[in-house]
DNA sequence: CTGTTAGCGCTTTCAG
DNA sequence: CTGAAAGCGCTAACAG
């Protein structure tokens, strides 16, 4: 391993024949040096493989360019994966790099992890969740600028990024409604989470808009797995006047309901139209017919979240903490 | 926001009325502090908020305690969560951290990545990618500990850790001739990749230990989807002599297989067993009945890249680099 | 046990 | 346009 002794500035000037403040302006790409010497310190520091180390440079500048980049838990979804990449997209873009650190929930990690980055004077934190909720997070994090992906702080006092689940339910009913569907089954998550009642609140959005009254029997609350679809499924197209369409709260719910309308010798989307929320694509795409569906949009929201912080780091923030709400793209498959 | 201005060591040194290297002492638990001493340089410590700045620290003593972990592409598959969960965990334990850049296959930003890194004097970089193959790293990941993750240098170069795909291959089978099966279809992926020949390879060295004939027209090719999946498994279900067992190179492949047979009136596992590879559990766990797989070791790779970096990284690298090899668990549920 | 001192490698005035 | 000098904040001898 040709680990290759790293020079210093003043050896690359001491080469060159020139002084540190030359080198360093060359560096640093300054107007103040004649192009004959830039070139011909270039020349050395390409012949010795310089490499100058940051942390002196942060030492005297302060400035790291490094975001710091917190989750909760990662992998029990795919969404991680679309969150970290959003958010490293953005920060490479302008020049930044991410520090990441994973808590597993540990509250012990999250706050160590939070002042190690202190420490490390990262110019924010990304505190990111793998679904739609409210945190609390450990006082210190005020220190620096902050953003929380995917979730909010009950007293809005940090700027935050999530799904606009009101929107989404919407969007998602209107989809059955414009191919013709006037009775719609929503198979809605049973937990008591944001999504549940944002999406409730955009179904019922979406009818109102038509005229359409409300017939509570048509929504059901269920787990929300396929197990849950299946059962919520069954219930709604056992009633004496069922739907034919229905928006499954998530992906894997759909996935059940296809297992139920199968059973029931019902064909998708013919016999009834199912749209999902998710487009979890292990899922979506493979479900024969293909799942129409909502995405959520974590690549957006990982983008979001560091170019908010980048833009607000410079300037002080103004007034309350931007709350944002992302729209959740509509993916068209042939489920509906 | 507080941002409250941070002292220095110095200013700390002039509160507590004791000099800086005392203060230094109390920092880093040296031994050579006197109680009552440590007590009070705590206290001063305490009620300025004081954090010590590691850029400071790192200029001083070249200890970053940081790894570089850079990723060929995140989120195409759910698999990138578990890589980087095992590389995070190992790496909190050992008190390092993980410096993240993914390069979306792009060249310049490989380069440019390991370059940053390097100003940054992270100890290592691990370099991932999302399914096992070769891979060509620039000459200048040489400068530094290096490992590579679920890919490997064609000459050996570097040490890697990759699943034990012949093993994998092996276990699948003996799954299924454990169960008592003799004819055992193999629906494998027609890419060109190492888990192709190695699974198969596996495939018949579990087939030969039970003086089973290897029957060529047992193993088919396709694509590593759904629909190659339902291809091979009409193929395989319409020999003159159709296996009573099938593995199936993937989950997904699997998903097709589970459609191939419910059309076929034939039912899992009680007409035909199936077998999985890859444990991709938003699959898997939700196929009726639930998929047996094999599960690809990424978390534990994660975890073994960053402990073998730090280990490796102290003493000196003593003969060829290390090409490890990690076992498939095998994932039980209900289809064989 | 503790204070003092000399840098780590870089940027940034300040003269010239 | 360029050199010299003064630190950024910390650690690690080195004397006491």
């Amino acid at each position: 391993m040709a680990q290759k002794v790293n020079s210093t500035i003043h050896e690359i000037a001491r080469h060159a024949g020139v002084g540190v403040g030359t080198v360093s302006r060359v560096l640093n790409d300054s107007p103040n040096v004649s192009p004959t010497t830039r070139e011909h310190v270039l020349k050395i520091i390409a012949e010795r493989g310089y490499r100058p180390k940051t942390a002196a440079k942060v030492l005297r500048t302060s400035k790291t360019h490094v975001i710091g980049f917190i989750t909760d838990e990662i992998a029990t979804t795919p969404f991680a994966g679309n969150i970290i990449r959003g958010a490293q997209d953005a920060a490479w873009e302008q020049g930044k790099i991410l520090l990441l650190v994973n808590t597993n929930f540990n509250a012990d990690i999250l706050q160590a992890a939070i002042e190690t980055m202190l420490d490390r004077q990262v110019e924010g934190i990304i505190y990111a969740t793998m679904y739609h909720h409210a945190v609390t997070l450990p006082s210190i994090i005020y220190e620096v600028p902050a953003v929380l992906l995917d979730c909010y702080a009950e007293d809005r006092s940090l700027p935050s990024v999530v799904p606009d689940e009101v929107l989404g339910g919407r969007t998602a009913t209107e989809q059955l409604l414009h191919k013709g569907h006037r009775r719609i089954g929503f198979i809605n998550d049973i937990d008591l989470i944001p999504a549940r009642f944002s999406r409730l609140e955009g179904y019922q959005q979406a009818l109102a808009a038509c005229q359409i009254d409300f017939d509570a029997s048509l929504v059901c609350y269920h787990s929300p797995q396929p197990t849950g679809g299946y059962q919520g499924c069954m219930v709604l197209m056992s009633l004496p006047n069922p739907p034919t369409a229905i928006f499954c709260f998530n992906d894997r719910m759909a996935m059940g309901a296809y297992d139920a309308l199968r059973e029931l010798h019902l064909t998708i989307p013919n016999d009834v139209a199912v749209i999902g929320f998710d487009n979890m694509d292990v899922i979506a795409a493979n479900l024969r017919p293909p799942l129409t569906t909502m995405e959520l949009p974590h690549y957006a929201m990982g983008q979001w979240a560091v170019n908010y912080l980048i833009e607000h780091t410079a300037r002080p923030a103004t007034g309350a903490p931007r709350q944002a709400k992302l729209a959740c793209p509509l993916i068209e498959r042939a489920s509906i």
